[in-house]
DNA sequence: CGGGAATTGAC
DNA sequence: TCAATTCCC
């Protein structure tokens, strides 16, 4: 045994040994090392929602294993970072912590006052970068400034190879034992996951339960299936809804179960050139996100086109909680909100549609839809969920133009043809043949009558008229410029 | 990662 | 006539 002081591994977005440069970086050093979560109830970053953290709990219960697997634990406490980190230092005797990076503001400021903290009691705090695929000051344009436009951006990401390998897990690690914690020494009590994560109003823990696997052997797994599957056709199969084509590997990549540069280095022999490289930019479209929100750290608050400060929300308590239980009259809008619920996640192509009939067709505020979807969602992610809301709003630095508005039947017959995706998620609609199921409104009154519905006691009629919502948002858009 | 009206073009 | 293409919103 060598005489090297211990180290601490600070876990946040990362809930993994593989790829994991700062538990790396502890294992090359020598000494004995102490893996703890926070549980930050500073206030000063934004909580996690209900749903992430519900699968949080399953992602930090796997780690736990995992780490008991090569002898060791991992410490989870609740409080201030500032305050539990220095004093585990002090405790412990750690003279070096290591974590990653983080790019939201508030997170590198915490991170910082983190870093001071600990430099009082004689721990050096060191971050590295470990969970985007490249970190945001590395692409720039040749004047130095920050894209604003993803392929451009794009372009110059790929013009600098590769991403990184990614590095497998330490071997022979060795740890400091928690049981220090029950002295009487510390002032920090372990904290009781099941009470501080899972979610008892509404008990969303046994039904998602049922949808997702944890840990990191199950997110490898997932990945190999994608990779030697559905990437072959994933430039078509992404969009079929009721398929199950698309990756489905989000909630692992937002807890840090995968790495995006695992994910990159699996996928890129996989599959046909023109597939593999949709992929791969949906990836590249995490790393931008993650880049704006570094270069912009208000997305999350302000829209980033000013000029739509003065657009003039519709404020319908009513409207939006249609949207938000799925009884909006629209089927493929009800059960892109009803998978959400039920599963924590959504199809991608449903999260456009029905981010487009909020902020659209209901002219309410988007930010009451990323509100939403950051609570509802077990993938919620500070960068992602942002970026998209402003980008299908229309007030993002590079988004979908005002009057990009989607049609939701448009948008069934493209995707979802035979309403399976509709059948699935909203099944009071299952008996409506195909071509009137997307629009039971539309549909002849025998129709329905045979399908066993009565429009308005069943499933709702629409709340809005798909004309008129759209001819709203249009005005109301419209009446922004030059203002 | 549009929609939809206007227009073209193959029958 | 009607589907594909063009072009403005």
């Amino acid at each position: 045994m060598t005489d090297t002081p211990p180290s601490i591994v600070w876990f946040r977005d990362d809930l993994r040994l593989q790829d994991h440069p700062a538990l790396d970086a502890a294992s090359g050093r020598g000494g004995r090392i102490l893996c703890v979560y926070v549980l930050d109830r500073s206030g000063t970053t934004r909580a996690q929602g209900r749903a992430s953290l519900w699968f949080l709990h399953g992602a930090l219960g796997s780690l736990r294993q995992t780490l008991k697997k090569h002898g060791g634990d991992c410490l989870i406490l609740e409080g201030d970072p500032a305050e539990i980190l220095p004093a585990l230092a002090k405790e412990t005797k750690a003279d070096i912590l290591y974590c990653h990076h983080r790019y939201q503001k508030e997170a590198n400021a915490q991170d910082d006052a983190v870093s001071q903290a600990l430099e009082k009691v004689g721990c050096d705090m060191k971050r590295l970068h470990g969970t985007v695929l490249r970190q945001p000051e590395s692409v720039v344009t040749k004047t130095g400034t920050p894209y604003k436009i993803f392929s451009a951006w794009w372009k110059g990401f790929e013009g600098l190879g590769a991403p990184p390998s990614p590095i497998p897990a330490p071997s022979g690690l060795s740890f400091l034992p928690l049981s220090f914690t029950h002295g009487k020494k510390t002032k920090f009590a372990p904290c009781d996951i099941d009470k501080a994560l899972l979610p008892t109003k509404p008990d969303w823990a046994s039904k998602m339960g049922e949808y997702w696997d944890h840990g990191e052997e199950a997110a490898h797994e997932a990945l190999d299936d994608f990779a030697s599957g559905p990437l072959a056709h994933y430039d078509t199969g992404r969009n079929d809804m009721a398929a199950e084509e698309s990756s489905r590997l989000s909630p692992y990549l937002r807890h840090g179960v995968l790495s995006p540069r695992q994910i990159w280095h699996h996928c890129k022999n996989k599959g046909e050139p023109a597939d593999r490289e949709t992929f791969l930019s949906e990836l590249g479209w995490r790393d931008f996100s993650w880049y704006t929100l570094f270069h912009n750290p208000e997305l999350p608050q302000r829209n980033l086109k000013k000029q739509f400060d003065s657009l003039n929300w519709r404020k319908s308590r009513k409207d939006l909680q249609a949207w938000q239980k799925g009884k909006t009259g629209i089927p493929v809008v009800d059960a892109g909100m009803r998978q959400l619920w039920e599963t924590g996640w959504m199809h991608n192509r449903a999260r456009m549609i029905v981010a487009s009939f909020l902020a659209k067709h209901l002219l309410i505020d988007w930010r009451q839809g990323e509100a939403w979807f950051w609570d509802t969602l077990i993938d919620a992610d500070p960068a992602s969920n942002a970026v998209n809301w402003q980008w299908v709003a229309g007030t993002g630095i590079e988004a979908s133009p005002f009057f990009r508005i989607f049609n939701p039947l448009r948008q069934s017959d493209k995707f979802d043809p035979k309403g399976d995706y509709i059948r699935r998620w909203v099944p009071e609609l299952a008996r409506l043949p195909d071509d009137a199921i997307a629009a039971p409104w539309q549909a002849d009154k025998d129709v329905l009558e045979r399908a066993g519905i009565r429009l308005g006691r069943d499933y709702p009629e629409p709340i809005v008229s798909l004309d008129e919502g759209r001819d709203r948002a249009m005005t109301a858009y419209r009446k922004t410029k030059g203002s």
